[in-house]
DNA sequence: TTGACAAGCAACCAAAAGGTTGCATATCTT
DNA sequence: AAGATATGCAACCTTTTGGTTGCTTGTCAA
């Protein structure tokens, strides 16, 4: 399968958003607090940042939007926990376009070094 | 390696501007149109998107910026080609981080069913 | 050399992102 | 019941993003 394809723009709407979710520091952060497994209330994913606790929040719902992240709610505080279904998706799409390019330029290689 | 340790502050710092800069569905678009091997023009990159040419020359600015694409000067028009190792990182770090969650996941669920 | 074509530059705009503060509400704990 | 703790909600602010239009500059071709 191609990157390039017809049905491929469907796989970039659905890649996008995650990707995105993962484009900044502090929800990598988040996401690297929560990849042990461990599930952390908001307090606890604040404390090592140095922003409000309104600020993770936020950040943890953009996550939540792309189903990296999960909540709960437990008693007086909300449990966020990882699904990394969504990062290894994209990880794969990722590793997949690298592998398409290595090939395609191997066959290009072999055509111009022909002459 | 953890994704959480304290080294890995500095990965995130390198690879979030990546996955920012395919957080977006037509630069994911532009590096698909890329994947291929071959080189192209800007208006050839446009062509295929609904956006002006300004459009697209800033969406490769971005890619640019976050080395995912180079640009030569050829003539009167200016050339782009992929350089897929960034993409090729990000997506080992997918992997790992999630790789990391099955195994911290599995030792989570050996410790709670031992009950 | 004169069009046509490719790109760059700059100004501008609306919407989204990232962050803050202040206050309200729910839930523990003593 | 009261105080402390955890979160939610809303308003607000500034910067960035994604896009446009208009004009200029460089290059190719007839």
């Amino acid at each position: 399968m191609s990157p390039s394809g017809r049905s491929a723009a469907s796989s970039r709407r659905r890649y996008a958003p995650i990707f995105a979710a993962l484009g900044d520091e502090t929800r990598l952060s988040l996401v690297a607090a929560l990849s042990s497994g461990e599930r952390r209330s908001i307090v606890e994913l604040t404390e090592g940042t140095r922003l409000t606790r309104q600020a993770v929040t936020k950040h943890l719902r953009v996550l939540e939007g792309a189903r990296i992240v999960r909540s709960v709610r437990s008693g007086r505080e909300s449990v966020f926990e990882l699904d990394p279904e969504p990062i290894r998706q994209v990880g794969e799409y990722a590793e997949l376009v690298s592998a398409h390019w290595d090939a395609a330029l191997g066959r290009l290689k072999a055509f111009v070094e022909r002459e």
